[in-house]
DNA sequence: GCCAACGTTGGC
DNA sequence: GCCAACGTTGGC
């Protein structure tokens, strides 16, 4: 099992709209960092939906429910999308300002790598993210 | 709306 | 293959 963390800006598609939607697709991503990321999920991995932009805060989790194929809005065989659907909403958003205060994510690539749309997250930082959302911020 | 960080592109 | 210029992203 492993844990990633996807962004999207809540103008383009919210978490609300994906709940809604019961499963979308995760096509755009331009960037091979991002890319290889996303061929290496895995069905079932689980997913942060982090809202960039407006919000910026994680609002619930994913899971990976098909792994890496040919993106269908491009015919450039260098791109890739999962589908992805919603597992459950964080009881509390974890903001980015509470991450960012915590010298344990320091680390994190969402911190570190902030333009990165599809990053990596480790299953200490998973496990604690998890545990931060029980209590109001 | 501004600016910093980073990735990509293109000239040499 | 290096590096400067440029474009894009995202936080503030």
């Amino acid at each position: 099992m492993q844990y990633w963390l996807v962004k999207s800006e809540p103008f383009k598609y919210s978490w609300e709209q994906f709940v809604k939607d019961k499963k979308t697709t995760w096509d755009g991503v331009r960037n091979y960092t991002a890319r290889n990321n996303l061929r290496a999920m895995e069905k079932g991995d689980q997913v942060f939906f982090y809202h960039s932009n407006e919000g910026l805060e994680i609002v619930g989790i994913a899971e990976v429910a098909k792994t890496a194929y040919q993106d269908p809005t491009t015919e450039d065989t260098n791109w890739v999308v999962v589908d992805l659907k919603p597992l459950k909403k964080l009881p509390n958003a974890v903001s980015l300002a509470t991450l960012k205060a915590d010298p344990f994510f320091a680390e994190m690539a969402l911190i570190k790598l902030s333009r990165l749309s599809v990053g990596p997250v480790t299953e200490v930082e998973y496990k604690r993210i998890i545990e931060m959302s029980k209590k109001p911020a």
